[in-house]
DNA sequence: CTTTTATTGTTTATTTATTAACAATGATAA
DNA sequence: TTATCATTGTTAATAAATAAACAATAAAAG
């Protein structure tokens, strides 16, 4: 399904409607109101609306969402048809984290390998996932056809991961290095930081506090 | 030091300088220009110039900036002058990577304590952070003028996890579940989901492939 | 049958964030 | 001394994101 040119936010709360639309499922309820779907998320029933609207979805006026038709609708939206797979190069404790908790995750993305340099790790299986040496990289990302690559490896060591990761044709990356990477413009990085979250953190607690004394 | 409302935005990239700049002050540059901040971190020269114009720091037409002096610029804006301690509830994989992260980061910021209910991890230190069990969170964080609390158990004690710190007299809250928490307004609320990242990586690579194929 | 009510869908307004434009500066070279 | 150059600092313009406003609708109540 296609729709032109979705604003980068409104596709990361589709994600997240998704996320507690199937939260919900479980408890027998069909239907959905704006406003619900928007406490869930602290945002407001508009954007919630203007979302859906931007993906052509029609509400029932006087039930709100139909759950499941929703669910399925995003999935057409933000999945692609064929499926996408996806590797993570370093299995710290980040790179665990991120498998154990992909795991059982529906969706069309699939967490096929792991890549490591640590002789323990390799030919080991983590959360159903297998873990190879970082020089079979190239060639288990071609033969696997996998898309997107997710970097949890030191991040000195971040540079030559993305280099090699473009060069075996990844399409996407996510870097959860503090290292900036650079990347042709073909390859879309999305890059992110504790570090830096939790001094924003910081940053508006502190600020906050002082408002309310 | 204070200035008023300075944008969120800019407070995530005032960080991000902070970090790029501390990674070449080793390498026996004094000053830095706008370009190269913003080539570092993939932004415009405008975007860097328009921050530091905001927190008042003024350059070398000729050199650029002063390296040292705008590390501690951005320290008097972001940092609290007396120091801000943080616990980490939950020592999984995640929590375990986060604190190996933080360790050695300078800054005002100090990782102070870990939380968990595995009776293995209890009473152990964890690269310099002792694991205490969670019925002790509320003593702790009180004891210790803990303000900053990063949530990294499984998603359905999340909630309850919320609950204890807010009443624990918690500033801050940095959530890695994918359980949309509800807290008072006093307290700052930051939420990150990886699967969502993932999934915003997964559809903006499908379509940047579509485009330059 | 009419009014009230709660909701959706959409347009318009506002706010926030980014980018463009350009004057001012002062070192360097002519 | 004068012109050239690369840079900063700031204002103005544009774009992106959010919120407000409100007509349309259909169920429920009177």
């Amino acid at each position: 399904m296609f729709i032109k040119n979705l604003p980068h936010k409104t596709v990361e709360r589709l994600s997240q409607y998704r996320r507690a639309l199937l939260m919900i499922l479980s408890k027998e309820k069909t239907h959905v109101f704006s406003h619900e779907i928007a406490q869930m998320l602290h945002i407001t029933p508009v954007q919630v609306r203007r979302d859906l609207m931007l993906i052509g979805y029609s509400g029932n006026l006087r039930k709100g969402y139909d759950i499941k038709e929703l669910i399925e609708l995003i999935g057409k939206i933000i999945d692609s048809e064929r499926g996408q797979r996806v590797a993570v190069v370093g299995l710290g404790n980040l790179g665990k984290a991120f498998i154990s908790y992909f795991k059982g995750k529906r969706s069309k993305l699939s967490m096929i390998a792991a890549f490591d340099i640590n002789p323990e790790k390799i030919n080991r299986v983590f959360d159903g996932v297998p873990c190879y040496h970082i020089n079979q990289l190239t060639d288990i990302i071609k033969q696997n056809n996998i898309s997107i690559g997710i970097i949890t490896v030191p991040s000195e060591q971040a540079p030559e991961i993305a280099e090699s990761l473009v060069l075996s044709g990844i399409k996407g990356i996510l870097n959860y290095t503090p290292k900036p990477l650079n990347v042709p413009a073909y390859v879309y990085l999305e890059e992110y930081d504790m570090i830096t979250s939790l001094e924003k953190v910081a940053f508006f607690a502190k600020k906050n506090d002082e408002r309310f004394k």
